[in-house]
DNA sequence: TGATATATAGACCAATCGGTCTTTAAATAG
DNA sequence: CTATTTAAAGACCGATTGGTCTATATATCA
């Protein structure tokens, strides 16, 4: 995975995932098939991972303004530096592959989707707690939120400062909760 | 420009070169170089046409508030259908190529910071006309602006649906402006 | 120990990559 | 018209691409 997401698909050639894996090419082929099957596999790793971490951040259990706040954090956190540098498998994917990769298409836009919901779940249950701004309605401001946090991964790629990530993620949440 | 636009860097290859510029082999390399110097040329035309672009929407002689609103409707356009899914050379490039292209990253910084630069002019005679909301300041939602537009770029790629993206832009100009 | 299954290294493949160069045709100048 | 310049076509180059296959070494098992 590590591989794709530090170069991209196109970039990525075989020695690199023999390097990586550790495999030979034999062994590469007999396990995952071919390139493009390995990097759908990378793939849903790290959907599946990004995922299950919002699942611990947005948790219903917690304090949904601080579960935002834990999960724009993150974001800061990984455009910070050497990972913001390394910036997001998905936003790499989306931008080369979409639209030409019907099995990347699928990942990408469910993966925006299911994002989208928790972030939407989240918001309703601050909205519910009178923790939202006036006027702020839980679905829309969702998308709001996907667009910036994804854009923040573009603009993180060459300003990755974390003091800067901070202060405008701050100052994000402060147009939308109370 | 269009084809490094539709493909990405390493996806054009150059045949698909030869038949979007009608030249020969020998001709585009003696016009142009190497691949890398044409599509740097592309990537700075592709620059001076949205700069160009934001310099008319986000006139000071025009409302600054109207400005703001055509320069994001220029991005609900170019996220629709076809124009969306197509992407943005600007975007795709910064995913692609930052970080290991001393070249490139030039060109993507700067051009962020333009951007904002533009968009905290036009929040500034905003606020200095009594339209933007309390709390705003300009130059944090000039941050904030660039990445949920370039973030509905990301997102534009898989579900390019314009009457989506035009009200999640009017949700979001919502927040900053009065 | 000897027989068998497994996985390694790496030769090998056709296709394609970016880039150069020669040959030929077309346009221009006199 | 001929002479000269210009550009097009495409052969050609070594390197690299994703992918296959064979020979060899290493385990595993009886």
């Amino acid at each position: 995975m590590g591989v794709f997401w530090s170069r991209g698909y196109h970039a990525t050639a075989l020695p690199d995932l023999l390097r990586a894996t550790k495999l030979s090419r034999g062994s590469l082929y007999a396990a995952f098939g071919d390139k493009h099957s390995l990097f759908l596999r990378a793939l849903d790793r790290y959907i599946a991972i990004a995922l299950a971490r919002m699942d611990i951040e947005l948790d219903h259990r917690r304090e949904p303004v601080d579960g935002l706040r834990a999960y724009l954090a993150g974001y800061v956190d990984r455009n910070s530096g050497a990972n913001g540098r390394r910036g997001c498998l998905l936003v790499a994917t989306a931008m080369e592959l979409a639209g030409r990769d019907a099995d990347v298409d699928r990942r990408i836009g469910s993966f925006f989707r299911d994002m989208e919901a928790r972030v939407a779940g989240a918001l309703s249950r601050a909205k519910a707690a009178g923790r939202l701004a006036d006027g702020v309605e839980p679905s829309s401001a969702a998308r709001i939120l996907v667009c910036f946090v994804e854009g923040l991964r573009v603009v993180g790629k060459t300003a990755p400062t974390r003091i800067i990530s901070q202060a405008t993620v701050d100052a994000f949440l402060d147009r939308f909760i109370r």
